[in-house]
DNA sequence: AAAAAAGTAGGAATAATTACTGTTATTAGT
DNA sequence: ACTAATAACAGTAATTATTCCTACTTTTTT
């Protein structure tokens, strides 16, 4: 566990968004200035192999990382490009309904709670 | 409506598998021996915009282009990569926990049925 | 401390996809 | 039918996300 895998795995797992490589490659910058994106990329992958982290691959995007280890969806805002965590009941229904399966993506679009207000003031004026 | 655009609205229409731009390209090829691959890909994604065809990505895979517009979820193989559709149940109860969400994303690792019975041979041996 | 192993930086390579350019085909107006 | 305008195409260059490669550095083992 070098010093740039350490401040990989600690990027990911302060982050409350899910951030792709290149925000955490930004993130440990800050730390270890001449960090290169191969490192993030190569630590990242291997951390997710590992079990230590979660790669999502969101549809239309680049990949991003999740420290939640649970297997949950995804909500993904069509406006700002936020992700967030799906709440548990949906993914316990879905697994009910998929029976045997290793595993599964799902990537809701809908507007997050932010941008339906912003929405809502545009509209009122 | 070109013959070109023709054919490659033909083509997914035709497949039964999820092809991907390649695929389409090469099934193409058959009729319009010069069609070119960005043709292919502009098409596929006008179709996909004009909501003609859906586009799927699939994660860690190219994108697939379905016939089918109905929202429904994917089971990709995870030893010889085959498309397939989820059955309507699933996608019937996940839409009911979702509400309200503008489209959704549900690929599924599990292996197919042929590679099942494949195992089952090579096991017995 | 020398040798071996693991890890890194930086850039080249790859794959999927999109954008650009010059050419061709199609349509509309006269 | 003839020309101008529009749309579409082929082919290629560019972009983006990602992995691979090579030489260098750090860490571990003996």
């Amino acid at each position: 566990m070098s010093r740039q895998r350490e401040a990989i795995l600690s990027a990911v797992r302060e982050s409350c968004c899910h951030p792709d490589a290149d925000m955490i490659c930004a993130r440990v910058k800050e730390d270890i200035p001449h960090v290169s994106l191969g490192t993030v990329y190569r630590n990242l992958g291997r951390l997710a192999e590992e079990g230590l982290i979660r790669r999502i691959a969101v549809p239309f995007a680049a990949d991003r990382f999740d420290k939640t280890l649970t297997p949950h969806g995804h909500a993904v805002c069509p406006s700002c490009g936020d992700v967030s965590d799906l709440p548990e009941y949906i993914s316990a229904s879905l697994e009910k309904a998929l029976g045997e399966c290793i595993s599964y993506e799902l990537t809701v679009r809908r507007e997050c709670e932010e941008c339906k207000k912003l929405k809502n003031i545009q509209f009122k004026n």
